[in-house]
DNA sequence: AATCCATTTAGGGTATCATCGAAATATGAA
DNA sequence: TTCATATTTCGATGATACCCTAAATGGATT
């Protein structure tokens, strides 16, 4: 493995606008299909499918074939990591109408990193849970507590279940709109499930932002002590 | 600032390969003038003249004019962590002579990440540091001990000097090659001047590789237990 | 003022690649 | 088997932008 990595064919993916929309939309984990992509990207079949084949050949996106469908996902959760670490870097993008620019205040606040939750929620939820004891964190990893083990418990998520997946347990993720680090890995995807599951957030579709409940909003203020 | 940040547009400032090759020399934080960066990138002086202006206008460089020079450094250290999180996905280059296979090996073990050490080294200081209870790693960044502050006096690392900058002290920076965190920041800098300073490292020019001095494995191997 | 050197501007050639329509392939449904 | 839908391949077109040579600018030196 004696050799350095070639980071402007990485770049050139990402650079162009249509592949730079269809990495975006793929941020939050989901699986779309090329149609749909398409749609997203604004532009024909034949464009998109030219578009996806280089995005897996680069190993940014992989595929799924469900029928006459073939899905498209994010290959890892590093690579919304990089396209996370890049947007720390990048000029804000023109907005255009009010609803982009509702939109980024939502995205701000709160929104998916390819599974786990990112956003001012995320890093907030991440300081809580470092502030009481439940995490700690020591050099790549958060560990969980021997007190916090009985808080997960509490919480409805069953730490053992980790053990099954060859995943990492949970680990830093840097975040561009915080610029702050908040937890991924297994346990940043479990507490994002545990917190759809029980209504405390929901999220659109197309579109990474996630919305905080009536119902989410009062767990927060006294399970976290989060306003 | 509701706004999300334009990731292509900074993607599509690294992907041509001649700006990444001036990318990837100034990320050791050394400045250089417009005409070694033509020689460098291999292409003409107006060619690489309209690369670093395009650069310096995304902010991903900036320019000191000196006499009938220009000098060009990377904007911060955060251009430089982003471009080593994209090394983490990006596929290795074409190694096309010996040379390359050499240098990148050297490049493996300990280069220069801005103004800090990265590679194997890098990390191997940073763990031996966290080993030995002289820093520790808290929510965003590592932290001095009581005993650590000892340390770094007999170290010839003057502590209090950091506070005369308004750069931040010491965070975890992420590199390609080992996919571990190593200190970044003000401290980083002052470990890797103190190193060159003792004659235990010394660098090439135009390369970001660095050399561990006879000397210096005798110390790392005294003073860390690294072998 | 005259000259030298580093860098930038101007202009034109060229290659790359995103784009789309049309046709082909592949899978599922009727 | 036939039709419908999803995706890809093919081929042609056009725009972008990288590249160089030649000329201009601007600071330093004599």
């Amino acid at each position: 493995m004696n050799v350095y990595p070639d980071i402007s064919y990485i770049a050139k993916l990402i650079a162009e606008p249509a592949r730079a929309k269809i990495l975006d939309c793929l941020m939050n984990g989901q699986a779309l299909p090329a149609g749909e992509l398409a749609y997203i990207a604004q532009v024909s079949h034949p464009t998109v499918s030219s578009h996806l084949a280089k995005l897996v050949d680069g190993k940014l996106l992989i595929s799924e074939q469900h029928g006459r469908h073939r899905y498209f996902r994010l290959a890892s959760q590093e690579v919304a990591e990089v396209l996370e670490k890049i947007g720390t870097i990048a000029p804000p993008v023109q907005i255009r109408s009010l609803r982009q620019s509702v939109n980024s205040g939502q995205l701000r606040y709160a929104r998916t990193c390819y599974d786990h939750l990112a956003g001012e929620l995320g890093v907030k939820i991440t300081d809580a849970l470092l502030d009481r004891g439940i995490i700690t964190l020591t050099k790549e990893e958060y560990l969980v507590t021997e007190q916090g083990k009985k808080w997960f418990s509490a919480f409805g998520i069953n730490l053992e279940e980790a053990a099954n997946t060859r995943r990492i347990f949970a680990k830093p993720c840097l975040d561009w709109s915080e610029r702050r680090y908040h937890i991924s890995g297994w346990l940043g995807e479990a507490i994002a499930v545990r917190f759809f599951e029980q209504g405390w957030i929901n999220k659109e579709s197309n579109n990474r932002a996630v919305h905080l409940t009536e119902k989410g909003k009062r767990a927060l203020r006294d399970e976290f002590d989060i306003m």
